[in-house]
DNA sequence: ATGAACATACCAACTAGTCGGTATGTGCAG
DNA sequence: CTGCACATACCGACTAGTTGGTATGTTCAT
């Protein structure tokens, strides 16, 4: 093997990803990553303290790659339209098209992953998980705050609301998407998402909201 | 131990499922389910021919009990009203409140689960989890199906992906009610979609669909 | 030659699975 | 009713293989 690859953390932690999503963190001993990698116990224990150190590296690791990619779809909506409704629906089509194309075999997302494996992990780990995940559900918070702020919607909704209901629909997706193998599966549930964004936020019926400034509404049903 | 108890395989299949939902499958070894029931080895392998078998039994298992589970939930709405809307209404706040009544410390699908650790199963088990969200799915194109054939929606949508919409916003929200420790999510996500279900068949506007009779819209978004 | 970047050999713990044993039933002949 | 034959239900020690982790190299750039 040429030495001084260019690399080696990342070859493992590319390798784990591939061998967890496919079957589970448990499932996947540090020698089947290793044997993925082409590489062996000293180059996995000279760059990890362990295989818990491995599952926190691993999910912050993909936490920094999510992140960036959303602000860069986020970045890219900005630049191209002015109005928050158009935004997020810019948004969710530049996701749309990245889970659409992509040719992974196991899709899924690896929060997920962690999240129903969680108790077999620290409770430090399933705190990073949850705050990924929320600053996911942030994000959306600000583009439906700007949107509810300028339309009123049809029904009373808070931003809140509307994020943790497509992130909810994203994750969901994905899982029928691995269950059926069908690939279409998450972002087909988005357009579904933006078919009741329409409906919320088209201007004939100004029913509920009399006020257009009121920043949350309180939607506590029964 | 008190010797030929009632239902010792029982008891095997309800100390996995607890552990399986906290840790996932592959983290969960035999003897911590068989320390759990109170049990040995020579039990287990008395009722299943190993761990694929366990695999397999826990997810039939769990697979009869949710469907008659969900067929009760329908004839019940069945039982109270006639309108296929308010029978979806009726549905999804009998599974509302019982995802919200639930003091289950680890909440979550059990399918979701499998899907996640697909990799590791047998295909006959992949399938066999695949076949129960079809399966899942369908009870809710029936009833979709009933209320599109009565209500012109004001989007043209089929019952197929309102169906799938439901079951993915129901996965993803036990996702996150899982990785937040929040009861109340997958209720609320619920109610999201039943908000969705009251813009898509309110009467007011029959803005798209011209003709009441047709079955299936297609809607076959760019 | 010193330390970083790996490889190799090895270990203790745990894993699924086996197997002989034993207590408790059940069916039946007398 | 008794006693024998046999099946069922379960125990617990055992094994072979796998696991995460360690200890000790070896190679190479500086």
């Amino acid at each position: 093997m040429t030495r001084k690859s260019p690399d080696t953390r990342l070859r493992i932690l590319q390798a784990a990803r591939v061998l967890v999503m496919e079957k589970g963190f448990a499932a996947t001993s540090i020698d089947e990553i290793l044997g993925a990698a082409g590489l062996t116990k000293g180059a996995f224990f000279h760059y990890f303290k362990g295989k818990k150190d491995l599952a926190r590296e691993l999910v912050e690791w993909h936490a920094r790659k999510d992140l960036e990619m959303f602000e860069r779809f986020a970045a890219e909506a900005e630049a191209r339209t002015s109005d928050p409704l158009e935004k997020v629906v810019l948004f969710l089509e530049a996701f749309e098209a990245y889970v659409g194309n992509s040719d992974d075999p196991s899709p899924g997302c690896m929060y997920a992953v962690y999240t129903y494996e969680s108790m077999q992990f620290e409770p430090a780990v399933r705190d990073l998980v949850a705050d990924v995940l929320r600053q996911w559900t942030s994000i959306y918070v600000r583009m439906f705050q700007d949107v509810i702020d300028r339309y009123p919607p049809a029904l009373p909704v808070t931003a809140r609301q509307l994020a943790e209901m497509i992130v909810s629909i994203i994750e969901g997706g994905l899982i029928l998407q691995r269950a059926y193998g069908e690939v279409p599966m998450t972002g087909r549930q988005s357009k579904q998402f933006r078919n009741y964004l329409t409906l919320l936020f088209s201007e004939p019926s100004s029913r509920v909201q009399t006020n257009p400034s009121a920043e949350t509404a309180a939607a506590a049903a029964a």
